[in-house]
DNA sequence: ATCCAAGTGTTAGTTACTAACGTGATGGTA
DNA sequence: TACCATCACGTTAGTAACTAACACTTGGAT
């Protein structure tokens, strides 16, 4: 029970935070992310755009969401060294994916609907996809740290980089198909499915099967 | 003998480009990309500010450098249908390699070191690292229109994206190591290492071997 | 009740970038 | 050779994303 509930300081931050990032995104869904500056944000959740910058350190952030890299990291860690760099790899993100999305019924509960506004506005926003694309990129270098290989050969660390980064990338053309199918389609299966395209369907069997 | 020789407007014109890029990439080595400023790069070129604008749409094009896109994507339409897809975009990246640097002796010439540097300022600066991430994936979507698959067929579409990511993403491995060696490594070998790594040897066999 | 610090607002900057307009040199043409 | 349209560049004014510094209000602990 170390569960210690928020004070009343830190809900009103979280409230307000929440409340800036809803209205942000809805005004960019509506009239364009470079359309819609700062301080309309700020106006309409009703804060000063000091504010804004305050919770979020650049207008991008208002609609980049954190991937669940500390949950990735432990998972390829505790992953078999025995078996191959990229079902390691691909295994983690799969689970990744199933705990991202619940991955219960066909259709997307309301937590789930915000994650794809913003998907939605990262694929089509250049300067967010780029963000975005390289907070991917931050991300690989977390799990290229959790697989722990010989850090004393070079040409190891080089191979898990490549087999790492090709997996990120088949998690991505899954995000982006899952956006554009507007999250019917169970993103543990797209990204299943992305994985055998790059890698080949035994790289990924015992998930497909299991 | 279609090719016209330049006139002197355009050598001027092409000169100044040049010569306000090498500053900037000079400036940017030495005290840091965000130390920097376009103003900063103006002077130090001996033009005003909007000229480096007319040339550079913004501050991150100054290092940006085109990639061959024209060339890999001719390569990917031509080559076999029947070979899988790795190993299509795979060959045309490793054959790109070997013409962006021109793969002779272990020394870099001077237009490689240009590149390096380019290279080395992409990998360490957050914005621009996110940038060339991004030019990546427009490359990539240019790769998979190349690969002229069946159009009709969403989940062929889906597997030529997974399948070119992946292969983008080794390449981009193969990149990074190449900027940590100083150019020393061959660059086609990298990739070739980086493809082999992600997909198997045997998925780059022919090249590997021929 | 009192004090401290966290959260917010306000103001005044810096910098990337755009739009509009003026100027001098260049290149084709009469 | 004379003319003029165009191109490259400069100047100025403006917008918007941030940052720094200071003041104020309020929740929380003593």
């Amino acid at each position: 029970m170390s569960e210690r509930q928020p004070t009343l300081r830190e809900r009103r931050r979280f409230e307000t935070r929440r409340l800036v990032q809803a209205h942000a995104v809805r005004l960019f869904t509506d009239h364009g992310y470079d359309a819609v500056t700062v301080a309309d944000v700020a106006e309409a959740a009703g804060v000063s755009a000091m504010t804004v910058y305050r919770h979020f350190p650049t207008k991008e952030d208002l609609v980049l969401i954190d991937q669940p890299a500390q949950l990735i990291a432990e998972q390829v860690a505790a992953s078999s060294a025995t078996q191959p760099l990229v079902r390691r790899v691909g295994g983690a993100l799969i689970d990744a994916a199933t705990a991202l999305t619940g991955g219960n019924g066909d259709e997307p509960e309301a937590n789930e609907r915000f994650l794809l506004d913003c998907l939605r506005l990262m694929v089509s926003t250049p300067a967010l996809r780029a963000r975005h694309l390289d907070s991917q990129y931050a991300l690989q270098q977390a799990i290229v740290d959790a697989l722990g290989g010989d850090a004393t050969d070079p040409d190891a660390a080089f191979r898990a980089q490549a087999a790492t980064s090709a997996c990120m990338a088949a998690m991505h053309t899954a995000l982006t198909r899952w956006t554009e199918d507007d999250g019917h389609t169970k993103l543990p299966d797209l990204v299943t499915r992305a994985l055998a395209a790059s890698f080949g369907d035994d790289a990924v069997a015992t998930y497909r099967k299991g």
